[in-house]
RNA sequence: GGGCGCGUAGCUCAGUGGGAGAGCGCUCGCUUCACACGCGAGAGGUCGCUGGUUCGAACCCAGCCGCGCCCACCA
């Protein structure tokens, strides 16, 4: 067998020729005869295609397969698909671009649309369906250079099971999911004010939410008190004057106390406004009395709804002050002041009622800047205004206490990583937000009847049954009504927003795993075993997919959930696009090869964030290489001994004391691994390899060639091949690609299907190991190269006397492996003397 | 403001009550018959600071400093 050992092993193409034989093996291919029991199930993590593959990726999705190859070798059938996440605003932004189209839903589709030949000026206006059709186009290439990328990294994957949130798969789920939730009046319509992105145009969840420090100014601005007195309010946000409605200020305050109750008026617009009280109203900020405006912000709202306030709307959805007052003005100053703001953007508004404010005498003083927090969408560039909108939520705020339970029976790793989630479930201040006016997402199943007088009925909302999703209510007709209907006065009218990515992506388990198209699958994987992800995003998916999951099945959608840490760049900054810092993956795994590159991302400890660095890679690259040609020597050595028929022969003390340590090793990686700390699994391994390599082998080495005739080489055969055996099992969900070379040499199969090693049956076939033999030898030999090193003498240098004093059992433990000691250290004679520390005299033979 | 994590050799990191460690980098040596993509050896640390518990603390407790992240109604 060993003719297959090739003579000069490389690493370079054993990406290219294992992949393709995996492929035709179906290595990974799922057996969906299992049943649950035996069946290990992940929710992977769709990628955004949108978006490109960088290291950090690579990073946590090794951290996933090499926790898949173990539970594969332990005897579980393996789940492991692979989703696209490909709807939403990254990929509408990235066909944006790409193509130089916007969407403009007010357009027919267009069958003979071709994209602009990357028109660098105006954008070209498209239909909804020829934007839609541009999105499909672009995500199905994006999926193939993705595919590509995680199969040279040797993901585990069985790439029959991929979905996409917008395939039809998913659509169905999601609509389904959602018209059950509001048969159960779980999910329900709301028109209320929204947190909305003025340049996306799309009202904004809490989750996806970012605060960012920016400098703004305070405006002290008087207004009139009931006894025409002054009253100075502090705001940072003097443009929405005319959206006020209320003073506030706190019930305690005393300051203030005499004035609950009356009546103040605004400057520039002579609006009456009452004062009031609320406890949220701090006295310590400003004035300790702030005007209360529809909307400037989430405090605002919190007055507005408590305080039973009206409504004075100005700030329209796309960010400028609307045309029409926003109240009867009962001076014509007023309307004047109007003129000088509608249709000014925000900014510019707040600059110029600065300007009136001051000419009117109403400004206290200069504005004085101030950094404070200001809530952005994550992936906006303008602060968030507030606008009212008509909006789908999920029921959240009063299922707290469940959300926080299903929690607490979640196996974190690593478990701290709960508490993101306790603050996340505890400071939730809304219902979950799912509707989005966009335009490539999955829409709502939904359309509305139209009464005679042209108004649509948002109460009585018309369902499709559950046979007939996925639905496009612009394209398809509720029952009962004919096409020419739509939009006509006793017609329907379609639902015209798109639900949230985190509405479909929450479903991922159910979508993966079959769930009502596949009730057989479901069956098999669902509870699913593992959720592997980021830490930043235990808020969206991570709390979503438990909500869904809690809702539709009273379940947890997974045992375990799997953190992983972020890849930081050198100056220790998060890899992200934005900050231009990314490194892209393929150069690297083309450079070092897939399972340096897997080394390095390997050693990350799960949850921890972890520094890229290619020092790492090279390492790995060295361990790769390191372990082809000690699997090559071993096998030369054990020759014959390989796989040979008959029983074994008996085993040497210093073949057992490293089978025994050995098989210690086995049990604190499977331990470490069964706890999802593949890292440690891996640095164990690795180091009992390189003392394998540099003290077992140097050892046995001249003996294993028949120095000390044939039981004592065959002992020595016997133990190496079992100790490659293991070693190459051990090291298979980390190196795939050298493991599966190695293993290819001198065993049938795949290592990827091979049984884990077992501590238990290593003990068996080793019997009675003292692990002091190799200890002693070790360090004997150690202290020969010691003394060579010193009179810079070659390794092969003749020691013409070694004497050896020690402790009784270690000298008597040393007696044991003396042959080996003195072959490898090449000494002539070889003494031992009692004493009560170790030490080594070393006499080199005069020529060396 | 609240919470979580981190702070150990120049760098990346292990180490959770009793000898301060690994790899990289650095220095020196070795043509060694598996590997020069190699082998051997060496130098290098007040374990963030202060106090406490203990016979004994890198490790447990308290406080402080620094870094990062999450959360928070941010006039």
């Amino acid at each position: 067998m060993s003719a297959a050992v090739p003579e000069k092993p490389a690493l370079d193409g054993l990406e290219r020729r294992w992949i393709e034989r995996w492929e035709a093996a179906g290595t990974y291919r799922f057996d969906r005869t299992a049943i649950r029991d035996q069946v290990y199930s992940i929710d992977t993590p769709p990628p955004t295609v949108s978006g490109s593959l960088h290291v950090g990726h690579v990073f946590s999705y090794t951290h996933t397969d090499t926790v898949a190859r173990f539970q594969r070798m332990r005897g579980r059938e393996v789940f492991y698909p692979m989703g696209w996440d490909d709807n939403g605003l990254p990929t509408e932004r990235r066909v944006q671009n790409y193509f130089g189209v916007r969407c403009d839903p007010s357009l027919p589709y267009d069958p003979e649309f071709a994209p602009p030949v990357r028109a660098d000026g105006q954008a070209v206006p498209v239909s909804r369906p020829n934007f839609v059709e541009l999105c499909h186009r672009l995500t199905a290439e994006d999926e193939k250079a993705f595919e590509e990328l995680w199969r040279f990294l040797g993901l585990s994957v069985d790439w029959t099971m991929t979905y996409a949130t917008i395939d039809e798969r998913a659509q169905r789920a999601s609509q389904r999911s959602f018209l059950r939730l509001l048969g159960v009046g779980l999910a329900y319509q709301s028109e209320a004010p929204t947190l909305w992105d003025v340049d996306f145009q799309t009202a904004v969840a809490q989750a996806e939410l970012e605060d960012r420090e920016e400098t703004g100014a305070y405006h002290r601005v008087r207004f009139a008190g009931p006894d025409g007195s002054a009253i100075e309010i502090d705001t940072t946000r003097p443009e929405l004057l005319p959206a006020c409605v209320a003073l506030v200020a706190h019930p305690d305050d005393a300051r203030y106390q005499p004035l609950f109750g009356a009546t103040a008026t605004t400057p520039l617009f002579g609006a009456r406004v009452p004062i009031t009280a609320h406890h949220l109203a701090e006295p310590e900020k400003g004035t300790g009395i702030a005007m209360i405006c529809t909307f400037g912000d989430t405090t605002d709202v919190a007055w507005w709804r408590e305080l039973g306030l009206p409504v004075r709307a100005i700030v329209q959805r796309d960010g400028r002050i609307q045309d029409a007052p926003p109240f009867r003005f009962e001076s014509p100053d007023a309307h004047d002041h109007w003129d000088e703001l509608r249709g000014k953007t925000v900014a510019q508004a707040r600059r110029r009622i600065a300007e009136l404010l001051a000419e009117s005498g109403d400004l206290v003083g200069e504005p004085r800047p101030v950094t404070h927090a200001v809530k952005y969408f994550e992936k906006g560039s303008r602060p968030l205004e507030i606008v009212t909108s008509r909006q789908w939520f999920i029921r959240t705020l009063e299922h707290t206490d469940a959300f926080l339970a299903r929690g607490a029976e979640l196996a974190w790793h690593p478990p701290y990583m709960q508490s993101r989630y306790e603050s996340w479930v505890k400071g939730l201040n809304s219902d979950w937000l799912i509707s989005r006016q966009r335009f490539f997402g999955v829409p709502f199943p939904l359309w509305y009847p139209v009464g005679e007088d042209g108004a649509v009925d948002y109460g009585h909302p018309l369902v499709p049954a559950e046979d007939d999703l996925p639905v496009d209510p612009s394209t398809d007709v509720p029952a009962g009504y004919t096409a020419d209907q739509r939009d006509r006065p006793g017609g329907f009218t379609g639902d015209a927003d798109v639900m949230d990515t985190w509405a479909t992506s929450s479903l991922t388990p159910q979508i993966a795993g079959g769930w009502e198209d596949d009730a057989d699958l479901f069956l098999r994987v669902f509870p699913m075993d593992l959720r592997p992800q980021a830490h930043e995003i235990i808020r969206t998916w991570l709390f979503s997919t438990v909500v869904r999951s809690h809702f539709e099945h009273n379940c947890l959608p997974w045992t375990d959930a799997a953190i992983s840490g972020w890849v930081l760049d050198p100056e220790r900054k998060k890899m992200s696009k934005s900050k231009g810092n990314v490194i892209t993956p393929l150069g690297l795994l083309e450079q070092y090869g897939a399972d340096a590159v897997r080394y390095w991302a390997a050693s990350g400890r799960p949850g921890v964030d972890t520094a890229f660095d290619e020092g790492q890679m090279r390492v790995g690259r060295r361990l790769a290489i390191k372990l082809l040609n000690a699997s090559r020597f071993v096998l030369a050595l054990a020759g014959e001994g390989v796989g040979a028929a008959g029983d074994p022969p008996e085993l040497m003390p210093l073949d057992r004391a490293m089978l025994g340590r050995l098989a210690g090793l086995v049990d604190e990686a499977t331990a470490a691994f069964s706890g999802y700390d593949y890292a440690r699994a891996l640095e164990r391994t690795e180091s009992l390899f390189w003392e394998f390599c540099d003290d077992y082998l140097e050892l046995v080495k001249s003996r294993a060639y028949g120095s000390q005739g044939e039981a004592a080489a065959a002992s020595a055969h016997h133990a190496l091949s079992l100790a490659l055996s293991a070693l190459l099992r051990l090291f298979a969900p980390f190196l795939p690609f050298v493991t599966e070379e190695v293993w290819s040499w001198w065993q049938e199969g795949s290592v990827h299907r091979a049984p884990w090693p077992r501590a238990d049956e290593l003990r068996a076939a080793v019997g009675d190991a003292d692990p002091l033999v190799l200890e002693a030898a070790a360090a004997a030999l150690g202290e020969v190269r010691k003394a060579k090193t010193a009179a810079r003498a070659s390794m092969r240098a003749e020691v013409a006397r070694a004497a050896v004093a020690d402790t009784t059992p270690r000298l008597a433990a040393l007696a044991l492996a003396a042959d080996d000691v003195k072959e490898a250290g090449r000494i002539a004679r070889f003494d031992v003397e009692p004493a009560d520390t170790f030490s080594v005299t070393v006499q080199l033979a005069a020529d060396g």
